[in-house]
DNA sequence: GATTAAAAAGTGGTCTGGCCACTTTTGAAC
DNA sequence: GTTCAAAAGTGGCCAGACCACTTTTTAATC
C-alpha cells in the first residue's frame, strides 16, 4: 500500500504529489507550475481540490500565483513561516521570546564556529566590515548577523535563521547606533582573533541593546 | 481604508477574518468553529473560498476537521508549521551533515540553559534517568535528548528539533550502550550541578560516538 | 520585414449547486 | 429511561459556469 494513496484527504494528497512533481520535473524557484486545470486532469481530481492544496502552499509562501499568469515556485526567501506564526501563535509574549531566542541560538553557534575555525575567522569580509564602519560610521545590523550565519557554513541553519529574522525585521534591519558600533567592532575583532568567549560576550551585550528597542 | 478589506484574495481575507472571529468569540482550543456553510453566509463569500482558507489552516495544523463532525480549533501542540516547511526545505537539499549539526546546535543550547538555571537543573526528572540507568542498565538516547530540549522551555526550538530528529531517527532512537551509559551519567550529573562546560564536553563525547555509528 | 493593435487562448479567482459519506441530533417505539 | 431508526447537520469532492487578467497568436499596417 502506497503511503501517498492511502491519504484520507485529497488535498493533502495533492500537496504531497506537488512536492514530488516539483522534485521529479526539477522545477526551480521562480519557474512555472502546471496550471490548475492541467493539474486537475493529471492528478485525476477536481479543480477545487487542486486549489485547496495550492492555496495552502500559497499561505506558506511556498508558491506564488499571478492572476491570469500562472502559479510559480517561490524562492526560499519568501517563505512566510513567521507571518503565519505571528498571526496565530505569536499572540503571547512567550512565543515571541521563543522566536527571538531560537534566532539567537543560531547566531551564537555561528560565532562559536567561526571563532574556532582559522579559515573562517581570517576571512577578508570581516575587515570589510571594519572599513565600512570607519567610512560610513554605521552598518546594517541584519547584514552583519547574516554574514556570520552564512560564513558558518550550515545552510540549514541559515534557512532557519532567515525565517526567524523576518520576525525581528524592524529591530534588525536598520543601521547600528554609535553605541552598537563599538560593541560590533569588539565582537568582530574578538572573532577574528579566535577569542570565542569575548566575541560571545560582546554579542550578548549587543543583543541586550537590540532587545531594549 | 481597512487593511482587512483591501485584501486582493478572498481566501486570505477569510484567514484574517477567521482569526478575528476566533478572538472575538473567544473560541478555545478544541472548541468548534462555525460550519463551512455558515461561514460562507456570514462572510458573504462562496463556500469554496471558505474551504480554501480552512484547508490552508488545516495544513498548518491550526484547525482540525472531522468528516461529518465539524471544524475545531487545534491545540498549540499540534501546529505543523515546521513540519510542512521542512517538507519543502529539507527534502531537496538535505545535507545530512547540516541536519545533524543543526540538531546539535539546539541540544547544546538546551544543555547550557538548563545548566545555568537553578530551577531546571534541579528537576527530579534527571534523577529518574539515573534510576532508570541503574535498574535497566540502559536508556533510550532520543528520550534523554528530548527531555533536555523540552526542559529548556523553548517551544519553537523543540519543534525544530523534533523535525530534525526524525532524520537521525535510527541513530538516536535506540538504547544506550555500556560506553554511552557512563558518558550520559557524566553529562546529566554535570548538568545537575551546573557545570556547563563539563556537561557540554560529555555531550560532545557522546555525539562523537553517535556519529560513528 | 518590423511594428503595432486586436483577437484568441490560457490562467487564476470566485460562486453555485449538487451528490456523497460521516456524525450528531431528534423523536418515536418500546 | 433505553434503544434505534430517521432526519438534520457537516465536511469531502466534483462539475460547470462566469469574470478578470495575462500571454500568445493573428492580422493589419507601415
Amino acid at each position: 500500500m502506497d503511503k501517498k494513496t492511502e491519504q484520507k484527504k485529497v488535498f493533502l494528497d495533492i500537496v504531497q504529489q506537488l512536492r514530488q512533481l516539483i522534485k521529479l520535473e526539477k522545477i526551480q524557484a521562480g519557474e512555472k507550475l502546471p496550471s490548475e486545470r492541467v493539474l486537475s486532469e493529471r492528478l485525476g481530481v477536481g479543480r477545487s481540490s487542486v486549489r485547496e492544496a495550492l492555496r495552502s502552499l500559497e499561505l506558506l509562501g511556498l508558491i506564488e500565483t499571478r492572476h491570469g499568469g500562472g502559479t510559480f515556485l517561490a524562492s526560499t526567501q519568501k517563505h512566510q513561516l513567521v507571518e503565519i506564526l505571528s498571526m496565530f501563535i505569536l499572540e503571547d509574549e512567550k512565543s515571541k521570546k521563543d522566536v527571538e531566542l531560537t534566532r539567537q541560538i543560531h547566531e551564537k553557534e555561528a560565532i562559536r564556529v567561526i571563532s574556532c575555525t582559522e579559515t573562517l575567522r581570517t576571512l577578508p569580509v570581516w575587515d570589510s566590515f571594519f572599513v565600512k564602519l570607519e567610512i560610513e560610521g554605521t552598518i546594517n545590523c541584519r547584514d552583519v548577523l547574516r554574514e556570520i550565519i552564512i560564513t558558518s557554513g550550515n545552510r540549514l541553519s541559515l534557512k532557519v535563521w532567515f525565517q526567524l529574522a523576518v520576525y525581528d525585521g524592524d529591530r534588525l534591519n536598520r543601521n547600528s547606533t554609535e553605541e552598537e558600533k563599538i560593541i560590533i567592532q569588539t565582537m568582530l575583532k574578538s572573532m577574528q582573533l579566535g577569542y570565542e568567549k569575548e566575541a560571545l560576550k560582546a554579542y550578548e551585550q549587543w543583543m541586550r541593546i537590540v532587545q531594549s528597542n
